[in-house]
DNA sequence: TTGCGGATTTCCT
DNA sequence: GGAAATCCGCAAC
């Protein structure tokens, strides 16, 4: 178990959003570790006219600007959190939008947080996974080489990788932007 | 200072 | 398959 270090992230934002899939987003809260391997993600590239980062530098996207390698957390229509992986070559803002995770450690927590039993439910979608992680605002920012939050290589092959169209971008909505590997196809928010 | 649109989920029909 | 729930960022007034 590797955790990933700063140059992983520090590479073409479409490329990471590809190798990031099996990879394990792992976060320490009050209640115990929580883990969950990549399932599913999106690109949000510099110029990439649906990302937050294409409308200009301002204190929401702050984060996306700076060192790759950190947590963008957004909060949409009022009621979910959607996390980022910052990642992107220097001097240009982007990052991963994390839409599914199959649950590892933790899940009693995850079942707990999510008031549903349903595995396969527990974080297939952004906004679940975020609530089954106990992923909010606080950990905006937050730099993926501390112990809070942090991604692993457990060393799995995840295979051959689909490319989809992205879920509810109004812009650019042609671009195969969504990644997911075929056999994690269960774990997916829309296969 | 106000108003509007949004990288969604859930519940109902 | 469609609509409601309901907060924040940002642009315009």
């Amino acid at each position: 178990m590797r955790k990933l270090d700063r140059d992983f992230y520090r590479r073409d934002t479409t490329e990471a959003a590809q190798v990031l899939l099996g990879k394990i987003i792992v976060v320490n809260t009050a209640d115990g570790r929580l883990s969950g391997r990549i399932v599913e993600t999106e690109s949000y590239s510099f110029g990439d006219p649906a990302a937050h980062s294409t409308k200009g530098r301002t204190p929401r996207t702050e984060v996306m600007f700076g060192e790759a390698g950190h947590a963008y957390i957004y909060f949409i229509h009022g009621l979910h959190h959607c996390m980022n992986i910052v990642s992107h070559p220097d001097d240009v803002p982007g990052g991963v939008l994390i839409r599914a995770l199959e649950p590892i450690e933790g899940i009693e927590q995850m079942r707990q947080n999510r008031g549903m039993e349903s595995i396969t439910a527990l974080c297939s979608g952004p906004g679940k996974l975020t609530q089954a992680m106990q992923i909010d605002k606080s950990l905006l920012g937050e730099d993926l080489l501390g112990d809070r939050l942090y991604v692993v290589d457990d060393g799995v092959d995840v295979g051959e990788i689909v490319a989809r169209p992205r879920i509810g971008v109004t812009l650019a909505a042609d671009r195969l932007l969504r990644f997911y590997p075929a056999k994690y196809r269960q774990w997916v928010s829309r296969p």
